[in-house]
DNA sequence: TATATGTGAGAAAATTATTTCACCTTTAGC
DNA sequence: GCTAAAGGTGAAATAATTTTCTCACATATA
């Protein structure tokens, strides 16, 4: 995901998946302060803010227990027939790469039919697209994607794939040219990357199977 | 099993479990009432406090937002808590506009998360954008569209809807504005549709909630 | 006529979110 | 060593919400 938390951000962060998970319903402000050891209110506010500003949860103003988890964990244990539950996935700083689907923040079921095509359904995750850089294309900043990892030189050229820059997980069609390796925006504004192959500062997560978007 | 419901408890009861799945949190006592249409808070309290004594829900006094499910035995009380399919609809000309559930297509798994919002979700369903009028507000031709049905009269100004022109069935802006209703495309070289209110031409299916999308 | 059930207005009581002010620690820069 | 900025903590008061309570009325049924 973004920004990464501090630890005591995310201590805070965790008691608040733990306690949806097992109470069904988000914490008040003074619930997570007695949890994690805050004695006062606005320092939990202050907190929860900065949790909402990074990205991690949304609030509804002047609501009680008005916050949500935003990669959506589901707290509800959904439990399937038939439809697969993929991992949705984030990212901090600490963690490589390749260990993306060792910290999932929620689970998300997806209909075979938006699959298709898919070689290895166990291969396959979710991921935020993190810019706009693709909006020509119709994927928007937030879109959840559903990713089928692959290893890089297996990747189709003038495919669409996730890609990590660093901390942010991209959209961008994939061109292999003259032994480099490009990532190429579909909005003029956005810069094309490009790298000699396995260059560390990219990492291909793998191809872009399907799209979903919450509209309102 | 506990001492039957009646029907304007089971009325509550439905939409209790309803809004927790969707929204991932227990309702207050006036958003109940608004769903169900008691406009006292102290008529809402009664008819929790029933459903509490007689064992389908439990509460905790002076909290926010302080019940939760019970298990009933009926294993499909509390737990059909799985991945709701939604029909997938098309229309030929001799069906009518209204009995578009009638011969789905077929069905679709969604997840809870992208239907956050909805009030029910057996109102839901799912169509195909009929066309790229709205590309620029990340829509494109053959997308399948997550619609709430809801009556046209209810239709919040400014929502993106599915409306259907004759057989074709199109992703909108709705606006309704000098008592006629305008169906915006968000693409300049697409014109923009205007009717009479109730005009026989068109028939607003529903608002969009989320779009689902195969890339390749 | 009782009795049970459902509805509702209005206000009090309790909880919950927000804001204001202040202080402490760490870290980077000079 | 000093300073500024960022991150974290906390007390106290206010604002908003949510729950609870008190009263009343209407309808159906035994």
């Amino acid at each position: 995901m973004p920004t990464p938390l501090t630890e005591r951000q995310n201590e805070i962060y965790e008691f608040i998946r733990r306690f949806m998970r097992t109470e069904r319903k988000p914490p008040t402000l003074q619930e997570i302060g007695d949890a994690v050891g805050i004695r006062s209110v606005s320092g939990v506010h202050k907190q929860v803010r900065a949790l909402e500003t990074k990205g991690y949860i949304e609030r509804t103003p002047n609501e009680a227990r008005g916050l949500s988890l935003v990669a959506q964990d589901d707290p509800f244990a959904l439990d399937d027939d038939g439809v697969p539950d993929l991992p949705v996935i984030s990212r901090t700083s600490s963690d490589a790469p390749d260990s993306l689907r060792d910290k999932p923040q929620g689970l998300l079921a997806v209909d075979p039919y938006l699959m298709r095509g898919v070689r290895d359904p166990e291969a396959c995750l979710i991921a935020r697209a993190g810019d706009d850089g693709m909006n020509a294309a119709g994927l928007y900043k937030g879109d959840l994607l559903v990713v089928e990892e692959v290893p890089e030189r297996a990747v189709r050229n003038g495919t669409l794939v996730a890609v990590l820059m660093g901390e942010t997980l991209l959209a961008r069609r994939f061109e292999l040219a003259n032994g480099r390796v490009h990532f190429r925006p579909a909005d003029r504004n956005y810069t094309e990357h490009t790298f000699p192959p396995d260059d560390p500062g990219y990492h291909v997560v793998g191809e872009i199977v399907s799209v979903l978007r919450r509209v309102r």
